[in-house]
RNA sequence: UGCCCGAUAGUAUAAAGGUAGUACAACGGUUUUUGGUACCGUUUGUCUAGGUUCGAAUCCUGGUCGGGCAACCA
């Protein structure tokens, strides 16, 4: 009985690497730049990241990446923290690559004295056009050959303040004419007078990413240092910086990142987003940001699973949003409370129940769980309100709903049949006239009688009101990136649509925060972060499957 | 006109020279006091042309297609 789960790649790798003896632990890193908020994407380098340590032992620092300090906030790294933690996994260590700049800075003047890097006073223009093509080879730089004296004298000064951003920087001294653009003497770095958040304004000269990165992997003396595909052409100088430097041989393993459809990835884009007031900010519920997906009512579980899914592969991909949505259902149908709320109310009369009389019904919060979620008290009278569409004046084909001389079930409560309906002046249905039937209560059905349909209601005279926020995908398109012109051409104009006042049952009221409910046959819901006592707001997660809609279509 | 990655059902992801499998999606059915859940079933795939081999998704060669590479960003 093998039911092994196959390993990806980096598994693999792994453990060719732990068998032979190489490392002793397995030490991983997860690294962003504090300068945006976290999304969907970088959750799958989280699980990764930190699942690999989990799974193999070791251990996974947090490395915030913050070389460039125009970009980057506290802000920022409060909440990349926050949405790490949220998703259930804690850091050996909280690390920060301005913790490394000293070093980093001997580093440089190692290879300066080694003649393996140097000042170039040329403009970003010229070094541009000295670095050539992809398909045409660079040119060595006039300043290319001046002694490790007089480029340790230059970076001193570079360092000391008195320059201006711009004037010079220091580039390492590899190969102007690799076939790899990277390695053209790339710079390592430049001056910036800008206060950094941590470091303030004790430096004025930032390294780069490429000779800050491996480094400080090697600091922290991180095996396997993970990235995604587009730092495949980094590798090499990756590996250079370290044979050069003579440090710790971290290793980096690339692999594909996430791609979702009908929605985008990019901070950039996303950033964009918010700033236009697309949506009302990086955690707006429909945002693929952890914070956007928390608030949404995401559970850590179904993200965790979600990655887990998708698995680890180096070949471009766009998972389907509706993977995404099977994951969160399938957490939620364990654990959300049952409850009825009715979204799009029509009164429904029964006209064989008497005025005035309340009956307190009793139902399960989740058929799902073991101990049925317990039970909680749903008040019933003779007037309630259920869901528009859930009646049709002619039903159509395999209609098992409301209809003229229909039956169905209230849910939890009993059997009900259409007598009849009023017609308001605007022509529209404004009223239900039923009779139930006594002996059907539900739980001491004794009356024999089958119904093909279920249906939710709630009492007009116990329901309470709430604002309910649904929503849908930003995007109209699978792909917006790939699209012509702007991606916001592309913007879905439904992708939120607000019910200010929908009927809830009275239990409702207790709902709080980190609750999830399941409003019978309509989806997943869960209040919003602003929502208060007095103005209940749920946001739908995801919607039930609906067979019907789609046999309807 | 270069260099580097990659290519398996609609979408992902397995198969380490030996039966092309799994999940989601789609479609059909059973069960159901949620047209939900659960369960059962069906459809659909190795980019291409050669080569090596008893045997190729897998190894080799050419081609095609997709992506990346010319920030003092990461």
């Amino acid at each position: 009985m093998s039911e092994e789960k196959s390993l990806n790649f980096i598994e693999e790798i792994i453990e060719n690497d732990l068998n032979a003896g190489k490392y002793k632990t397995l030490i991983t890193r997860f690294p962003p730049e504090p300068n945006g908020y976290l999304h969907i994407g970088h959750a799958k380098a989280i699980c990764l990241n930190f699942g690999l340590t989990k799974k193999y032992g070791g251990y996974t620092n947090l490395r915030f990446d913050d070389t460039n300090p125009v970009t980057e906030k506290t802000e920022y790294v409060d909440s990349q923290q926050e949405d790490i933690k949220w998703l259930g996994f804690q850091w050996e260590n909280e690390l920060y690559t301005s913790d490394y700049f000293d070093t980093l800075y001997d580093y440089a003047v190692k290879l300066i004295t080694d003649g393996l890097a140097y000042v170039d006073n040329g403009t970003a223009e010229e070094i541009a056009v000295l670095k050539g093509t992809p398909t045409e080879l660079g040119k060595d730089s006039p300043y290319r050959n001046r002694s490790p004296k007089e480029n340790l004298e230059l970076f001193a000064l570079m360092k000391s303040g008195s320059l201006e951003d711009g004037s010079c920087i220091l580039r390492a001294k590899i190969d102007m004419l690799s076939t790899n653009m990277l390695m053209r003497d790339p710079i390592i770095y430049r001056i910036k007078h800008a206060s950094h958040h941590r470091t303030g304004d004790k430096w004025c000269i930032y390294p780069m990413y490429d000779f800050a990165h491996g480094q400080s992997d090697s600091i922290e003396t991180i095996t396997h240092s993970i990235c995604t595909l587009e730092y495949v052409s980094h590798r090499e100088l990756y590996d250079w910086f370290i044979e050069k430097l003579g440090i710790f041989p971290s290793k980096q393993y690339e692999f594909a990142r996430l791609n979702l459809s009908y929605t985008v990835m990019s901070k950039r884009k996303l950033l964009q987003l918010v700033n236009d007031g697309v949506v009302i900010g990086w955690d707006d519920p429909r945002m693929p940001t952890i914070s956007g997906l928390r608030r949404r009512g995401y559970t850590p579980e179904s993200i965790r699973e979600f990655c887990e899914r998708i698995g680890i592969a180096k070949r471009e991909n766009i998972i389907e949003l509706s993977l995404l949505e099977f994951c969160v259902r399938e957490h939620l149908n364990k654990i959300a409370t049952r409850v009825m709320a009715v979204l799009d109310p029509i009164k429904l009369v029964i006209t064989n129940y008497p005025e005035g009389v309340e009956e307190i019904l009793i139902g399960e919060n989740n058929p799902e769980a073991e101990d049925k979620g317990g039970t909680r008290e749903i008040p019933f009278s003779n007037e309630l309100w259920i869901e528009r569409e859930d009646f049709m004046e002619e039903p159509a084909k395999k209609w098992f709903r409301l209809a003229p001389g229909a039956v169905v079930r209230l849910k939890h409560a009993y059997i009900v049949k259409c007598e009849g309906f009023e017609i308001g002046s605007n022509g529209h249905v404004t009223q239900i006239n039923c009779s139930y039937i006594p002996e059907s209560k539900s739980g001491e059905d004794t009356s024999g009688i089958n119904v093909k349909g279920t249906i939710h209601w709630v009492s007009s005279k116990h329901a309470k009101t709430a604002e309910i926020r649904t929503y849908d995908r930003l995007f109209t398109v699978e792909s917006p990136d790939a699209e012509e012109g702007d991606f916001k051409d592309y913007l879905n104009p439904n992708s939120m649509e607000v019910i200010t006042k929908a009927y809830i049952e009275p239990y409702l009221l207790n709902a709080d925060q980190d609750g999830r409910y399941q409003f019978i046959r309509k989806g997943y819901y869960t209040l919003d972060k602003t929502s208060s006592a007095g103005n209940l707001i749920f946001n739908r997660t995801v919607s039930l499957k609906d067979a019907w809609a789609k046999t309807n279509k």
